[in-house]
DNA sequence: CGGCTACTTGATCCACTTCAAAGTACGTGG
DNA sequence: CCACGTACTTTGAAGTGGATCAAGTAGCCG
């Protein structure tokens, strides 16, 4: 595990690393003062590199720090004792992960990288303790909690209340603006998680998402091969969110 | 609106108030000075009353502030375009709501009350200046957001990998829990929100929601009379979560 | 090339929804 | 205090979207 002091922190490094992490807009554009980069040394840990399938934490692990994914991607799960998964998110770069640890100091799901991935560890003792001396990185943080509560509520409305295309093709929406917001074709993306994975986050079986992305491609919405999507026509997608399930 | 002011704070005042309240076990339990009272003083802005049916905030409201239940109780939701609701929880007395709101500076859904309720207004500027001082008031404040963002996760599961007898049961269970943790009793309560509001929140129409019910009576494992539950056998109730679903 | 994992597609099934009709609690005004 | 209206709940019967079961296919990697 590649130790933060390994790697020499310079003001342009961090600009680099940092310019697509949910913690920038606190971290960066403010200038900080001289003082203040001192502490965001202090913030950032370590780095960690995760392979493909390897978990960045398990449910019951002790919570010490929250992580930034860096590079590659995540999901996070929760399992029943039975074996049912449930898929509770998706993260890519500069998203974080890890705040369910803090309510019990023991994270309560399981993080595991889709493909080859590096995190930003986040000591949460730091976080805290530089973020009651920096008003905006504190405000930046608890922005970025409740964003994860509302991203919460909108995947409850979509278990709750959509049907199997519409879940999908809010699901496909909301990749193309993730993918765009880091610079990537909103049209054009490959998926890292399996039809499996998808469905278990979409609360629909395997066969269900293969269906879907089927019928969408037949409609003309997408061009499906595999994992690699391209979108067709996004205002067809975006219309089958604004219709009544019988009209 | 009746202004703090207008009561006046004593600590005695202040421990019987909020004796019940999410954020009590850092405003109260860990010996606070003269000087933190004082600072408790500014934290809580007003008392508010809602009254039955009536919002506490609406989606797109400004967020200037988060919300203590002090009695009643209130359901949070997210409205489609096309009249779709998804209810995202319930709240209870001590618990927190308005969250989603610090995320945009504008709530994203809807606080209303399920009877004539009472909230203490804690205004998020002030709770974040006064959490810059007091580290474990800014400790339990992310233990609070951290406790939502688990139990959405939970909620996730629920409507996503679980049947109609699994959710209900869940959410009596749920329900007795926190019944339990308020001084009620465990056994016997009475819901306030409809059959309707039960569905929206699990995923469900109100008449599997009310054909649940009726098949746990019969099953013994609860009486139902209208809004009043008794359980009757919480272990039955338990062990309908641990089963696969065919077997 | 062989073996594996992931994906697609068809046929059948069933849990939950939809539609419909009563029944029950409750508040209000006469 | 009763009559009536309204909102909520229960229950039945029929319909359907997605699950399940079952092959078969495509891509990947050692």
């Amino acid at each position: 595990m590649p130790n933060r002091a390994v790697v020499p922190i310079t003001v342009e490094g961090l600009k680099t690393a940092c310019s697509q992490c949910n913690l920038q807009e606190l971290c960066l554009p403010y200038g900080m003062s001289e003082g203040d980069i001192n502490q965001l040394d202090a913030l950032v840990g370590a780095r960690r590199k995760v392979k493909r399938h390897q978990h960045l934490y398990r449910a019951g692990d002790t919570f010490e720090s929250i992580y930034a994914v860096r590079t590659g991607s995540f999901k996070t799960d929760v399992l029943l004792e039975d074996g049912r998964e449930q898929v509770t998110g998706f993260q890519m770069s500069g998203e974080i992960i890890g705040l369910d640890g803090i309510s019990t100091d023991a994270h309560s799901c399981n993080a595991v990288a889709l493909e080859d991935s590096e995190v930003c560890v986040i000591p949460f003792a730091n976080l805290e303790e530089i973020s009651r001396e920096i008003g905006s990185l504190q405000h930046q943080f608890h922005k970025v909690m409740s964003r994860e509560i509302v991203r919460d509520h909108g995947v409850m409305m979509l278990l709750g209340s959509m049907r199997a295309e519409e879940r999908l093709a809010a699901f496909l929406i909301n990749m193309s603006q993730r993918f765009t917001a880091r610079g990537f074709s909103a049209a054009e993306f490959h998926l890292r998680m399996t039809r499996e994975e998808i469905g278990s986050y979409l609360g629909l079986k395997l066969e269900t998402v293969s269906r879907a992305f089927s019928r969408f491609q037949e409609n003309e919405l997408i061009t499906v091969q595999q994992k690699h999507i391209r979108i067709r026509d996004i205002d067809g997608l975006k219309a089958l969110l604004s219709h009544l399930p019988n009209v």
